[in-house]
DNA sequence: CGGTGATGTGAGACAAATTCATAATACACA
DNA sequence: TGTGTATTATGAATTTGTCTCACATCACCG
């Protein structure tokens, strides 16, 4: 049976007008052409779907199953095109975030949270964006946005600039390296230095202190929870390296100290990746101008 | 848009295949065909509907709301082609009774019950013929069989006859007519006749007795429900002339006497009409067993 | 019995979907 | 970095299907 939208439609004006001319108006069609498509209709279902005795042409039982079925489907397809006008004009869409940063967790909920009370029709999702490689990701469309500190020159992708941070240096109270002003590289070697489990490339500590110094540090751990790491930091089983953001809570906690790195001052750029069509939309530009201010605030406290 | 089934079953069959190639060959059809389809759709609807960046196709997020509206409708088709074969083959089917014997319902429930317990797929039900006009109705197909004891020629139409009866006289145990054998038309003209709320010439005691006699009874009352006609009987408000099946149960209470009309033997005989195509319908053929014997044994008791 | 209001039919015009052949593209692997 | 393979895109010709036009048919009513 070949049914057709076209059909259901058919089905559901004939029944509305009572009738085949009529309903040959409301469509917009000729009498005729419907009388051709309703035959055409019946000869494929092998049913006959009106009773043609009485004149103005009625639905026979078989018709009135199909005009349930009509009466369910269209009003679906009608919100179905009512949803892509949305999506079109932008009040609704996707907003898939992937994130490289283990610590953007703190300042991302915050920022979620308000999204999603702006804009309840956007369907948002979080991917912590250790498994696979993010941008390729992000051309794919698996995911919409790629929160990075690294910004590469890609085609169709754009690195919208977030806020700047600095990586900090934490340890426990009692660490010799508590009376010192700034942290160095050579301060490291001595240290056991907990980091979140990825690769050095993407680590500021290694990126922008060990690797251009050439310092290794005594060992390394890895571990995947903030939190986790601050209780072994706490505990003098380590020293940590972390964004400022982070450290807000700890730097009043008198079991921490919190020093930044040196010999300069070491300043990072986080940025939001989006596919560079998208970033013009209005609920992702509104994402954006929240990931801009709203962490702002949390690194004042 | 110009959204049509053919598009659903393509997006389903692209996310299932995961690719165009493959999809292509599921749904019998070429590549090519399948790749100007989808960018038709897509123009149409004015959204990307596939992420075509990856190598085999995707899904986008809009895409994937189509999809969700696919598995939604494509398998109610199916079911409507399931159901749409059961009527053909005959296993289901409308069956809605009119009735102009009010008196039918005695024996009209105890064969529907029979008849749903075998036929529970058939759509099932009755409408009291005093409204309107039943044979036409049964040719517009807005009923499908009508129970009538006047058969009348008509082109399409099938009078299959289900069982005789005799109009049978009842009255209080004390009224005079008590002590006949059997009543005949004069026997009325003392009596307050208690009848259905139907033109006298579906009226049994007018069209075989007292019309013919030219017999006027002292008065008539119009009573809706039998079990009201019964409860006046008993109080001696008045006679009434029904079916014997009506009367099985009465004719064993002290309350009422029962009597044959006279001088000769009544004989009446219900039909079911039915559209002549469709007396040969599995379920309806079966329903018209039911309905020869079934009252048969109630009107034995 | 002819008029009225409805549906049915056939031929041709037209639009849309499909195919064929081939191009363009992305990806993997050497 | 090219080369092969798998995948999608494109253009022109063809096929398919749908619509319109003009007219036929049918049922009903007075």
């Amino acid at each position: 049976m070949h049914l057709e939208f076209r059909h259901l439609r058919t089905i559901r004006a004939i029944h509305q007008a009572g009738g085949l001319a009529r309903a040959a108006d409301m469509l917009n069609m000729t009498q005729s052409a419907l009388s051709h498509q309703v035959k055409g209709l019946e000869d494929q279902a092998g049913i006959e779907l009106f009773v043609r005795r009485a004149k103005p042409m009625r639905l026979s039982a078989a018709g009135l199953r199909m005009l349930k079925l009509a009466e369910r489907i269209l009003p679906e397809i009608d919100a179905l095109q009512d949803e892509f006008a949305a999506l079109k004009s932008g009040k609704t869409g996707r907003l898939h975030i992937a994130i490289e940063c283990h610590a953007c967790f703190d300042w991302l909920f915050p920022v979620l949270e308000l999204f999603r009370r702006a804009w309840p029709e956007v369907d948002v999702d979080i991917r912590a964006g250790l498994a696979f490689e993010a941008l390729p990701a992000l051309n794919r469309e698996e995911v919409d946005l790629v929160v990075s500190s690294d910004p590469v020159a890609l085609d169709g992708i754009t690195f919208n600039p977030l806020f700047d941070y600095h990586p900090m240096f934490v340890a426990a109270a009692q660490n010799p390296l508590a009376s010192r002003e700034v942290i160095l590289a050579e301060d490291f070697r001595d240290q056991m230095l907990i980091t979140y489990p990825v690769a050095r490339d993407r680590l500021d500590v290694f990126t922008e202190l060990l690797t251009p110094a050439r310092v290794e540090p005594r060992g390394q751990r890895q571990v995947e929870l903030t939190a986790v790491i601050l209780m072994l930091v706490a505990a003098n089983r380590g020293v940590s390296v972390l964004p400022d953001w982070v450290l807000r809570d700890v730097k009043s906690n008198a079991d921490y100290i919190t020093r930044p790195l040196g010999p300069g001052v070491i300043t990072k750029r986080l940025y939001a990746a989006t596919r560079t069509e998208d970033a013009a939309k209005p609920y992702m530009a509104h994402f954006l101008r929240l990931g801009r201010t709203e962490p702002v605030k949390l690194q004042r406290g």
